[in-house]
DNA sequence: CCTAGTTTATGCCTTGTAGGCGAAAACTCG
DNA sequence: CGAGTTTTCGCCTACAAGGCATAAACTAGG
């Protein structure tokens, strides 16, 4: 390994956090952006974030500077997504970023300043960087998570009904989720429970819609997806 | 947001890049390691890796620092893995790391330097740094996709029999793998086919196995996967 | 040349998950 | 009470994973 002091200084970069905070608003997939007041990128859309601080760490970081546009408690789950360090990604001087994947419940509105705003995640505004590209990562994990983990608990409210399930599932996924298989599938893998309560339904009556909860409110993977398991004893 | 320029040289941090070179090297999932000649963590072993280039990417990076290592066309498979950023993970000053997570075939044994050397995954010699924590993640994330992408064709030599590729996923993943099962799995999803060659069997006679070959060579998601899957039209 | 031993390949079977579809249940409203 | 609506349940199919026994194809020894 070469000798590192050679080119210590020459390794210094700044570094930032950003967040794709993702919530389903209207039965779209959304994505919580901000506006830029400054040059580059004046007036374009950019993901909440910021810089680095001193002393902290890199999953402290992004959820201080989150606090400052919803409030931390409004996230149901926070994992890292992936880090950017192109060269040219941004036109004021070489800056990593580190990008994290965020989740708000759908029965929270999270009070948010004027400068930022929720967009489609489908239909996405111009936006400065490659921050575009960062929000479609962030998407396909959150698809890829909700096959084979619990983490539709970030989406959903604390207690919700098969058909509203099914429609965060569809927002989420892009495409139609049948409410009877969502509920076969979630139950076996014991990822949801009934509460026992239900709730009248809709618009113009129908038989009452039982209410269900997640069991667990963090991330756990499907343990029966694995192939090529170990030989059960 | 707040203003960046408030806070600029307060967040620039020393970044490197490291990599999980992991090899089936005598049935044993195997790690490159490096030994530290200085302080701090003299003597023990950390990952390869070094200090990101002024005027480089991540992923080029790795690269140019594995060159020094192995030779860069031995790699089959290299993927970003994580990024840590904890402040007190460098005692010497904050220092952030990109990990890559990087796969030899088994066939080939690289040219490497006297200060490095293959240690099996499972038992880790004395670590500098997080960088033990970061070859578990590294394993962890091999297992979980030779369950469902093709990435098994980064492990295996070219051409293989179905009782030498299990070997090789039986050391990956820790337990037994049957040969009868691997070969209808990755038949069906399409990842291997037959090359029409056979070769005698090994050391006490047998019937000759046939040989066989991943049909893509580069990273791929078993579309079948999914479970919530679109309606099929 | 034949047989025993070894290894690989094939076929049959069981299990379990995903998912479609229709009937039944449980409500509202007129 | 009956029509319309929504949810729930049961039945069925499709298919992947995986266990196991047997057949196939070779080597080596007598």
């Amino acid at each position: 390994m070469q000798d590192s002091r050679a080119e210590t200084h020459t390794s210094m970069a700044a570094h930032e956090v950003l967040a794709v905070v993702l919530q389903i608003r209207q039965e779209r997939l959304s994505v919580l952006l901000w506006r830029r007041a400054r040059p580059p990128f004046e007036k374009c859309w950019v993901l909440p974030g910021g810089r680095l601080g001193t002393a902290e760490g890199l999953g402290e970081s992004i959820r201080r500077q989150l606090a400052q546009k919803v409030d931390v408690r409004d996230l149901a789950h926070l994992e890292q997504l992936e880090t950017r360090g192109d060269p040219g990604r941004h036109p004021h001087g070489r800056t990593l970023a580190t990008a994290y994947l965020g989740l708000v419940p759908a029965d929270i509105d999270p009070v948010i300043p004027g400068d930022t705003a929720w967009h489609p995640a489908s239909d996405l505004p111009p936006m400065g960087f490659d921050h575009a590209a960062i929000v479609h990562s962030g998407r396909r994990r959150l698809r890829a998570k909700l096959s084979y983990t619990n983490i539709g608990f970030a989406l959903a409210p604390p207690e919700f009904t098969m058909s509203e399930l099914s429609r965060y599932y569809r927002a989420a996924l892009g495409h139609d989720v049948a409410a009877t298989n969502l509920r076969r599938v979630l139950l076996r893998r014991g990822q949801i429970e009934e509460t026992g309560e239900s709730v009248p339904s809709g618009r113009s009556g129908g038989r009452p819609a039982a209410l269900f909860r997640f069991r667990v409110r963090r991330l756990e993977i499907t343990d029966a997806f694995a192939v090529l398991r170990p030989p059960q004893v």
